[in-house]
DNA sequence: TGTACATCAGTGAACGCGCGTTCACTGATGTAC
DNA sequence: TGTACATCAGTGAACGCGCGTTCACTGATGTAC
């Protein structure tokens, strides 16, 4: 049964790349081994031929979300103003709403709550994602000569998390639209 | 074996009281029966003498934390003028990361993205939770005449659930520091 | 290039563990007369 | 008020279940000559 070097390659990146979506839709915990393997067609025990633990998918697969959120935000803001690269990045973040479109959510408000209970390693990473969002954030700002640049993205960056995990906790379409909508017009007044 | 009734109604107390505390300290899901029986010195098996499932726990003990929160806002802001109230809300709030305070924190944030995975009731009592925030931060904002104040409110509360969330996640109290302050200072723009 | 052996991706049953929950049991409290 | 019985809060072992992980096994791929 064994596959060629390629194929291994293959299978691993396929793994990781389902598990980064399952992780993000149902959570750290609630994604067995057993779920994410059989979303791959692959048995169960043929999981610890690519990975150590659960644990080393979880820190992996996580840095994969961040990787494809920050490579969507570039492509989408290749080329724009200041003031519309920043107005993309709101736009882009704010439509990852579990109600509104079912991929590339956001790791950061995705599993909030949930990574106080992870590894330090995972949570490092996660904080480092979001600072990471903020420094692109903070930059456009200083472009568009925006004094206190740093403490407006970083509030910038607190209200988006916010507003997409409360969007995903609520049972209410139009109660999740509004949150979105307000939170959107709310930062969008320090770019206009 | 058997205790008073009084006896009784002090130990279902006891019980919210402690789960309470445990489920937002660390989670939902990690959270046992046997942890939160252990910590009010009872057997695990007298849990259900008090509560039909774990659920029906996780509501009470949901809604109890709410009411915490609302009392706790209540008597701060208590004959304070809109513009101190606004500032109590917001201090106090932000003042609930666990890196600077361990009690009373607030069943929004603190639970986050697990409640999506919760069953509706409760996911729904946490909504309920937020528009009551909500609608506590707009009246003030009202009083102080200021326009397009339920939109404002709104963005007001994301921004303070995603800050307090984001501070319970990295394990550096400095950055956590930074996020809450940053978060307090944007939203004061829009009360001074 | 061809052959013989070593490697290892994938299989699926099984492991130990902690979880929510159930159970028969104990004995103090509540109730009925 | 006193007595006899019913109730039920609390006990701690046990249940079924799903989890992460391990294991012996299979057979195609990779390597060495």
């Amino acid at each position: 049964m064994r596959k060629s070097r390629s194929e291994t390659a293959e299978t691993r990146e396929r793994i990781v790349s389902t598990a980064s979506r399952l992780f993000r839709t149902n959570g750290l915990a609630s994604t067995g081994t057993r779920e994410i393997m059989g979303a791959c067609d692959i048995a169960q025990g043929g999981f610890y031929r690519h990975f150590e633990s659960k644990e080393q998918l979880v820190v992996e697969a996580y840095q994969k979300a961040l990787d494809d959120l920050f490579a969507m935000l570039g492509k989408a803001t290749a080329g724009k103003s200041s003031r519309e690269a920043l107005e993309t990045i709101v736009a882009s973040y704010l439509s990852q709403s579990p109600l509104v479109s079912q991929t590339d959510l956001c790791p950061l408000a995705m599993l909030g709550s949930e990574l106080k209970h992870a590894d330090d390693h995972i949570r490092d990473l996660a904080m480092l994602g979001f600072q990471r969002f903020v420094a692109l954030i903070e930059a456009e700002l200083m472009k568009l000569g925006k004094p206190q640049a740093k403490m407006l993205a970083t509030g910038m960056g607190s209200i988006l998390v916010g507003a997409v995990t409360l969007a995903s906790i609520t049972t209410h379409k139009a109660t999740a639209k509004k949150v979105l909508k307000d939170a959107r017009e709310y930062v969008l007044r320090d770019i206009n």
